[in-house]
RNA sequence: GUGGGUAUAGCUCAGUUGGUUAGAGCACCAGAUUGUGGCUCUGGGGGUCGUGGGUUCGAGUCCCAUUACCCACCCCA
């Protein structure tokens, strides 16, 4: 083997890539039930949407990104999440000026230089949603419904929704300053990482699962302690939508997630039994992003959930997933001069729309009646040279175990019949 | 970036205190049945024991280094 390949990454092989399609076609039909249209994007963007979009304090973009310098001296990065991207399209490609909200998903692979563990890849691929343009709560509450239904429509149980309110730009100071005052006496208590947040980003410390930190933090000051009227009112008419549906979750103060561009509504999707990575999916508003990447002012709120992570959980709870079924027909020949018949049949009943393969590894009648078998086939053709002569075919019905002769210009019409 | 574990056939793994020619199950191929699949039986192919050093009369086994993978911290999906 000359190589392998790169770390972090994998190969989506025959016997694992059936489960990508069946979540893909289960993503395609949500989405288009919830009113939500696919938009393509790069893979790679220009390293300064993530650095201004994700937040340049965020660790995705201070360690975990994957950017290079290509051959004009741009700065290019892989893109690290979805998020921006869908931002940087809706301005350039101007959906601003169509109806709203844009409703939009997408389906395709990221990047981020991690240490690979379970649940953790340095190429995965995620499922995101992002709405443009409505600030009302009911979006909120259904961007966080439809993740749930997609997970149960997977069959996956046992799964946490967590809210919270970040706040938005109007609390923010308020609650950093708050925030600060606290953590000010105890700076020594916190580890390294969060004595570097509590300048940059104080919000963090309270996430931080550092034990340490957690102590430190007993009793700190809450984002919901500190929200504004508006940011208040949001969130408790977010909580009554969820109630209005009966969508269980629970109220999680210390939940900050990682990228900057958050405001008022942060939501996770927590799985057991998936390992440490135990984050299935995660979203939230981002009301001043738009603004943050030189567009008009702009609502918005999004969600993403990683596919490795759900096809773990689903393994794990040992969801069913639709089986592939094997061609409808295979066909065998006994004797070198059947093949070219043989050959020139498959063509026909290929023609036809049906599936249909054959051998060709020049094996006995018997093997390739197991090849076959096994690959599960449901009809096999069978050409000898008595077939040959006649002009007749042997059909038989695998999972019946019993076959019938015909001419060989029924085999289509035959086949088509069943 | 930090820590722990693992590495033997295509896959899952045995391999004793270092000792003849490194094994099993599954998978693959063939035969039993010279024209018929899933079961059974028989046989076969396939391994520089991750890589590079070292100790030893002798290393899959002990030591060192290195790489890869796994898991955890961290972070996130």
């Amino acid at each position: 083997m000359l190589t392998t390949r790169p770390r972090g990454t994998s190969d989506i092989i025959p016997g694992e890539v059936e489960v990508w399609q069946y979540l893909e076609r289960e993503i395609r039909r949500i989405c288009r039930e919830y009113g939500y249209s696919e938009i393509r994007t790069p893979i790679f963007e220009h390293t300064e949407l993530f650095l201004r979009g994700v937040g340049d304090t965020t660790d995705i973009v201070e360690k975990e990104m994957y950017t290079f310098i290509d051959r004009g001296e741009r700065s290019i990065t892989l893109r690290p999440e979805g998020t921006a991207s869908a931002v940087r399209a809706y301005l350039e490609d101007k959906l601003y000026a169509g109806p709203h909200p844009v409703k939009l998903y997408y389906i395709g692979p990221m990047f981020r230089y991690d240490r690979p563990q379970a649940g953790r890849f340095r190429q995965f691929h995620q499922f995101g949603v992002e709405v443009f343009g409505s600030h009302d709560p009911s979006v909120d509450a259904e961007v966080m419904a439809m993740a749930m239904d997609f997970y149960s429509r997977l069959g996956l149980k046992d799964l946490a929704l967590h809210i919270n309110s970040v706040g938005c730009p109007t609390c923010r100071p308020a609650l950093r300053q708050k925030l600060q005052e606290f953590f000010r006496p105890r700076l020594g208590d916190l580890c390294p990482n969060c004595r570097e947040r509590f300048e940059k980003n104080p919000l963090r410390i309270i996430d931080c699962k550092e034990g340490r930190c957690r102590e430190a933090g007993a009793g700190a000051p809450t984002t919901i302690d500190c929200l504004c009227s508006d940011c208040s009112s949001h969130f408790e008419a977010v909580k009554k939508h969820l109630d209005l549906i009966s969508l269980p979750y629970q109220v999680d103060s210390c939940l900050v997630r990682g990228l900057d561009y958050y405001t008022h509504t942060a939501f996770e999707i927590m799985a057991k039994d998936i390992g440490a990575q135990s984050s299935i999916g995660g979203g939230g508003r981002y009301n001043k992003l738009v603004e943050t990447c030189n567009g008009p002012p702009t609502p918005g709120i999004g969600y993403a959930l990683g596919m490795e992570r759900i096809i773990l959980a689903m393994k794990n709870q040992r969801c069913p997933v639709p089986g592939i079924s094997g061609p409808d027909v295979f066909v065998v020949t006994a004797g070198k001069a059947a093949a070219s018949e043989a050959f020139r049949l498959l063509f026909k009943i290929r023609g036809a729309g049906i599936s249909a393969d054959k051998d060709y590894q020049d094996r006995s009648l018997k093997a390739q009646m197991k090849y076959a078998g096994k690959n599960g086939a449901k009809f096999v053709v069978i050409i000898g040279d008595e077939e040959l002569a006649q002009g007749t075919v042997l059909i038989r019905d695998m999972s019946a175990k019993e076959q019938v002769g015909i001419s060989s210009d029924q085999v289509v019409g035959y086949l088509l019949d069943q």
